[in-house]
DNA sequence: CGGTGGATTGAGTGGCGTCAACCTGAGTGG
DNA sequence: CCACTCAGGTTGACGCCACTCAATCCACCG
């Protein structure tokens, strides 16, 4: 239930094993929700946090005119939404992106857990600070860099994510996201991804069909896309 | 020492008599910067994390070919750098936007204080997920709004915040950025923000002379921003 | 009084958006 | 088994928002 959840957790500092056996019984039975669908929407007030078992979930603001942003991805092992357990109110909605199953942990319990293990406290704190730090290359990216730059980014993002929760296959992973989800993801438009994506393939650095993404060379992807993984802070780590 | 924050946290949630003392204890006396000047540097661990007494400082990128990005920038009251107590590497560097006093919190303290105080530790974590709040809204500004649009984002936000630390008059605030910083924050060039600023001013929307921001017309400013400040967070909530 | 940082403005350019057409593969129903 | 629909990918033509380069202005200061 909580494996992927885990996996992570302990790739950036040792968990005891009360505290593995506390995350564990954390998390409710998951649920399964079809693309697009919504998991928790905007001003809702959640009781409960959501973690991805399996799947992509996005995290959507819906602005004037029909437009959309997607401030985050999400996949198997991340919490979708464990800021609502302090920030009230959502901000934005939380869509799957593709079919997904998710499991939820009542925030009661979430703070039960984290007032008797003040470290898997600042685990989960930990889980949010790295969220903000992707916020926070995203918003360098859209700010200062064209849109092949940015594609390319999230790709070598993404691999490092799916690598450490044993998704990717070598520079091989997964990524069953259409194009306007990239591009909600990247600020430009569906065209432009596919212009962008076309490019990437001419150039010989990416391979990309069927919903299975290949980095053909990850030098000149990494050089193109100014990438510096640190930010992930998937380093073990006294916490 | 730290009024500002006090009265930031105070905004959220209510603060015990104990728990007062306690966050009046942690910090440190203030230090002062020159505009420029770094207060911690991209890839430091530093010991101890910063908060704002006074003045303005930014959170910045530097990304290839000289190009820089602002993901944040904090005035009075702010914790800049509360996300390197868990987050160990600075994923980017601090530094002082305007003359700025910077107190400090050593994180053996802090983290003393959050395992006794676990209400504290989450008032602690809520502002970093406030930060995050901002980062995403910024995302949203970056990847689907114009130039003017997100100013006037910026503009309105800035209000708020301004607003919650009693550092605004009405409608009116100190604001001593220079039109290259203001460009690093909105992901455009200086020339542009001069554009688009003397737009602003032609419609009537504000008046920005000499460090000085006043809004003349709230309406139709955050219209133009597509501006709503649930995601600020300043609203007392148990938490 | 020359030097300097910042604001302002103009002219020309380019990356990306918009609009629209067309293609393909996967259903779906007759 | 095939016509039909529909979602999503692909491509072209054209336009605009914002970039680049550069000149000018102004306030401040040593």
């Amino acid at each position: 239930m909580a494996g992927s959840l885990l996996l992570k957790l302990k790739k950036r500092d040792h968990l005891s094993a009360e505290e593995t056996e506390v995350v564990k019984a954390l998390c409710a039975a998951g649920k399964a929700f079809k693309p697009g669908e919504p998991i928790v929407r905007e001003g809702d007030r959640p009781g409960f946090s959501s973690i991805v078992q399996s799947g992509w979930a996005g995290r959507v603001k819906f602005l004037a005119e029909g437009r959309r942003t997607i401030s985050a991805v999400h996949l198997a092992g991340d919490f979708v939404d464990l800021h609502s357990f302090l920030l009230k109110p959502m901000d934005h909605t939380v869509v799957a992106l593709t079919e997904c199953r998710i499991s939820t942990v009542p925030h009661d319990r979430l703070k039960a857990a984290t007032e008797r293990h003040p470290h898997l406290a600042r685990l989960f704190w930990l889980e949010t600070l790295v969220d903000a730090a992707i916020h926070r290359e995203w918003i360098a990216c859209l700010g200062r860099r064209t849109a092949a730059s940015r594609l390319a980014h999230l790709f070598c993002e993404l691999l490092m994510r799916t690598e450490a929760v044993d998704l990717s296959d070598g520079l091989s992973y997964g990524l069953p996201l259409k194009q306007a989800v990239l591009a909600d993801c990247l600020g430009i438009t569906a065209v432009h991804v596919n212009r962008s994506l076309k490019a990437l393939r001419r150039d010989g650095l990416i391979k990309f069909d069927d919903g299975r993404l290949t980095i053909a060379n990850w030098d000149r992807l990494t050089e193109l896309a100014d990438f510096d993984p640190t930010y992930l802070n998937l380093t073990s780590e006294p916490r």
